[in-house]
DNA sequence: GAATTTATAGACCGGATGGACTAGATAGCG
DNA sequence: CGCTATCTAGTCCATCCGGTCTATAAATTC
């Protein structure tokens, strides 16, 4: 909508799949059935690279299943290299944890080989337009993926038998204060005690911690989510 | 397909929204353009846990912009239950921060009220059939978001004037120990060194952390991505 | 070959830390 | 009221830690 020049120009594509057969097939679809061009293909990852650099297509296709230097690992590189270029992955496999790993490092868009040749061009066509694209039904796999990471994560942060349970409140204000580097005369001069209380109080965590110093005291609090604490109950 | 009970099964619905008129609006239109069923509703979020407890629902309808208790925290409630209660949030605004939110503490669904009636009902039928729901634009723009915290995250971790790289292969070495709650003495047996050497590593690692003892040398490295250092090559 | 970097190690010192106790004040519970 | 938990604070002592300075061998760089 901005300018004239950008409404119809042409997206450039490159497409990469080590099966020469899949690879030509594509192209042809492509060629036909839409408007975009196909200015190259390319049968490994590295080669793609060079391709990518040096004709900068504004979509690249990429099969995911390759030997010798993997798609995931290519695409990864190919946002590395920021130029622009956006990214699709295209692939035999709706595995979630494919599909994660692919919009997390960068994908913008991911498909299945299996679907229907007007569900590539629109993809295509969305990622082109600047959205990332995943079909409905791939990207509900991705939810359920995602939600489960964050569930597991959620389980072993706050719940268990973590030992950062037992702690006083002021226990977890001291404990709080030492996470942050912070040293005993230091603490007592914020929390408004004596050092020699302070050192209770430490005394008192490293044996609920069953820790022998701060340092293991502050590792403990840290893997066990004494941070995240709050956050859960106060951001969500 | 599993047996002919569950097959025609109306899905029980529970709507939540503190706007009275937007409330039987939703259930007007739910009881005649479909064939769910909508056994209660509330007006707030406290009132709708209770309800949801005693008709144990397939489905929640949820308003996020709700004044008390807000939407997501509620959602986050149900989820809690653990009743297999699936909530789909409904709302004004499609911010992307929001999306995301509410999808990591559980959400199956986000719709915009603005949608069309026939989204919605698309949208509980997709959820009451086991799958989680994003509008194609929405979901787009949750991976925009997605992505970009995790490039961030990477940028932070990886590059930028990070401090460990001015570290030596010995100080990485002492430092990665120290991050193990380690003391000066299990570090000179580990390393087959002696205590004071030892000593004059973490001193040097003190000057080019530039910080004044362990725990905050420790407190930097894990905060400046000592450990994912390794991780970020192999895993992707 | 001289200069620099890195890894090693020691001495010395003072302050910080940790362990093991004791103990008073306060608040909550049965 | 007595019991318990929590917060407070103290003493004593051994050890650990951090700061500073010096020094040697090996490797690297110039």
């Amino acid at each position: 909508m901005r300018r004239g020049l950008e409404f119809k120009k042409k997206a450039r594509i490159i497409i990469v799949d080590d099966n020469y057969d899949h690879l030509s097939g594509i192209k042809e679809l492509i060629e036909i059935e839409s408007d975009f061009d196909v200015v190259a293909t390319a049968t490994s990852a590295s080669v793609a690279i060079s391709l990518i650099k040096k004709y900068r297509p504004e979509i690249v296709l990429m099969d995911i299943n390759m030997p010798e230097k993997d798609g995931l690992t290519a695409i990864a590189e190919i946002e590395k290299l920021d130029l622009g270029v956006r990214t699709i992955a295209l692939t035999g496999y709706d595995d979630p944890d494919l599909i994660f790993r692919a919009m997390k490092i960068g994908a913008k868009g991911y498909i299945l080989k299996t679907m229907a040749s007007a569900q590539l061009i629109y993809a295509i066509d969305e990622v082109a337009n600047g959205k990332i694209y995943l079909p409905a039904t791939l990207s509900s796999r991705f939810f359920e993926y995602f939600q489960k990471s964050f569930k597991e994560e959620n389980q072993t942060v706050v719940d268990e038998d973590n030992l950062l349970n037992y702690l006083t409140q002021r226990e977890e204000e001291v404990l709080d204060l030492l996470t942050q580097g912070i040293t005993y005369k230091g603490v007592a001069q914020k929390l408004f005690i004596s050092e020699t209380t302070v050192k209770t109080h430490v005394n008192n965590i490293f044996q609920k911690l069953q820790v022998n110093d701060r340092t293991q005291a502050v590792l403990y609090a840290l893997n066990n989510g004494f941070l995240n604490r709050r956050k859960v109950k106060i951001a969500i």
